[in-house]
DNA sequence: TAGAGTCCCTAACACCGTTAGATACGGCGG
DNA sequence: CCGCCGTATCTAACGGTGTTAGGGACTCTA
């Protein structure tokens, strides 16, 4: 296979699952795609363009299914799904969020999201402002929390992850802090998916109050 | 000045302004210290330990300012400073939300910071079980923006950061993306306060109304 | 056929986190 | 006073990292 620069983001990218973030060398990649480590450099300026190049890919991959939402569709649900797909997008690589944080994307693909995003909630009522300012909230809700979620599920600990709901669970003073050890099973004892879903719940009813309290003015 | 782990961490926390986190390395740490870097082993396991006991000390930095809400102050100005100040916290330290993000911190200021926002929220009429899921929400969104915030305001990219408002402005097509370019002053123009704040009411709105709906059954 | 451009190589550099093992220094029991 | 032990530091080094320099081979074109 001929060598360029989304080739070599795609192989790192598939890499990532195996090796995770701290794992993935420039002489790995190379040694997958059957070629030394500088003749990388032929290709790309540096490891951080390559970081960014699978960013791009792991952003494309949730925005390129996204659709203009068909008629009679709540824009709420809407909203909601581009979240989960960036979300599943993130997940569906090791490491994923944090390849993604702090990295903006510039690829066609995301300013058609953009796009997509603005119109849709415009279409719903919301001033553009509004739409600008509001939908990054959604985004920076998704990606905080699946941060997180990854962090606490991470292969990096292996059989000792410190993250489990009976080791943290244990670590809380029942006497000192009575309703986090009467709320652990709701702070910890959770599935990524629950919790994110409650918190998008919240994102998504807070952007239809912010409307609702402009247009009452 | 006694060495031991505290003292480097603070001294890495110092350090961390100067040269990024990047740049922070176990030999420029121990020569801050007047010692040579294997000495820094004697006292910490590895660098993911010295990591995360930085991380915990931006973290207690925020949460031990942290007093209950005065009588007659309201849930959501009380929720609000909290993330105000945690969002400082990181924004005080170069990298800080890099450093803060996927680390779970164990330490007890930041239990009784939990305690406290369960106990807040809890008076102020949710159930425990609302509260225990729902401010994990305005944590999450705090920490996306701001790692969002601090990476495109990175002194990394040093004299030619792409992500100045013009240069983001440039690449987007006016003729194919709109709304994008009509909006790009309120996408881009805005300072991370203002763009934060307005995030930050939404999710308040949004604990409020997720409230309200349950109230009414 | 000469030259230019493309793509890959070997060798090496400077630096990284980390370990092994020796060395100094203090207090304490005999 | 001596010898010992725990504490805290050192030097030397290991295996690894991202990256650069410079040299070949191959292909296309004039």
């Amino acid at each position: 296979m001929k060598i360029n620069s989304e080739v070599i983001a795609r192989t790192a990218l598939r890499l990532l699952d195996d090796v995770g973030l701290d794992g993935l060398t420039m002489r790995l990649i190379a040694q997958d795609l059957g070629v030394r480590a500088p003749t990388l450099y032929w290709h790309i300026k540096n490891k951080q363009e390559l970081l960014d190049a699978m960013a791009t890919l792991v952003y494309v991959e949730a925005a390129e299914r996204l659709e203009p939402p068909r008629d009679g569709s709540a824009w709420e649900d809407w909203l909601a799904d581009w979240a989960r797909q960036l979300r599943q997008a993130m997940l569906s690589h090791r490491d994923g969020a944090r390849v993604l944080a702090g990295t903006y994307v510039n690829h066609e693909t995301v300013h058609r999201a953009v796009e997509l995003n603005l119109r849709t909630l415009r279409d719903a009522g919301f001033t553009l402002s509004e739409a600008a300012r509001g939908f990054p909230a959604v985004l920076h809700y998704t990606i905080g929390h699946t941060i997180e979620e990854q962090a606490h599920t991470s292969a990096a600990y292996g059989d000792d992850n410190p993250y489990t709901p009976e080791r943290l669970a244990a670590m809380v003073d029942a006497e000192r802090f009575p309703l986090t050890a009467q709320a652990s099973s709701d702070l910890l004892g959770m599935d990524g998916d629950t919790g994110f879903e409650y918190g998008l719940r919240i994102v998504v009813l807070g952007l239809r109050a912010a409307k609702q309290e402009r247009e009452r003015g």
